[in-house]
DNA sequence: TATACGATCTGTAGCAACTACAGATGCAAG
DNA sequence: CTTGCATCTGTAGTTGCTACAGATCGTATA
């Protein structure tokens, strides 16, 4: 028969596991403290409860969405503190949807300028190169 | 009567001017040797001349269309080497444009989840938010 | 109960590509 | 000669992780 201290704590290898989110990165979420420090077997390993491996799920879908950690700080902020509103989270999440919208018009301007070096290129083996000619243009 | 040391010497400031590249980045742009190290006068202040200038200008231009530094380095290596073939720059252009598409198809996705949540939510000013409702979800 | 072995621990250093100091000099004009 | 901006070196900070090293924990099995 097993001794279960806490039946409920997930170590962090499952939490890793569950979300998709590096160990390293769990421990690195909590020294800057967008984790809380969980509790810890006697032994001194971590042990998180479900509320946390929640948390984590949200940190990671807003990573992925693109969030940086200040803004998910924000709106763990507001999530923490039960007073957000929804209005709040709206304007960040617009911000961000801008910023968002210019990194895409900044790229395409790349790709356009990129498409149209290689297009005038003819891959020929001399070294005389239209990329580089463009490249070496003093704007 | 000045005593013209160095007519064609820039210095460092007079590059960043030049070419918009801040001064620290230069120096930078030193230590991992894309620059190389130029003249110093008497009393040890970088004296560039001009192939550095156009040098550096190149190397903007290249960070503007995005390429990693790495990327730089290999470009300057056919250039220095004189050797290249345009074939090469081709292929190396081309795998950048391809990884600056990679950027943009994604960004795109992102942007559509982003305007999604934010269509879906009333901005009311109550702690019910459907944005947070989905960065809660667990994927 | 002993032991083996994977999981976890802390702390530090590294990555890209810069940027930002501090504190000491260089240099040119008045 | 003094004022004052320009430059110098060297180091540490930024963002968001990742990768160790070397030690300990925890548990399944003999």
């Amino acid at each position: 028969m097993k001794n279960i201290t806490n039946p409920r704590g997930h170590p962090i290898g499952r939490m890793s596991r569950k979300t998709g989110v590096n160990i390293e990165t769990i421990r690195y979420y909590e020294r800057i403290a967008i984790m809380p420090k969980p509790d810890r077997t006697e032994g001194g390993n971590r042990q998180y409860n479900d509320d946390q491996l929640k948390r984590l799920f949200f940190i990671r879908r807003s990573r992925e969405l693109g969030f940086s950690i200040e803004e998910i700080r924000a709106l763990l902020g507001m999530v923490d503190h039960n007073d957000f509103s929804c209005g709040e989270v709206h304007d960040l999440t617009v911000t961000h949807l801008a910023s968002v919208k210019e990194k895409i018009a900044s790229l395409k301007k790349l790709e356009n300028a990129l498409t149209t070096m290689v297009a005038e290129c003819n891959r020929g083996d001399v070294p005389d190169c239209p990329i580089v000619d463009t490249l070496f243009e003093m704007a």
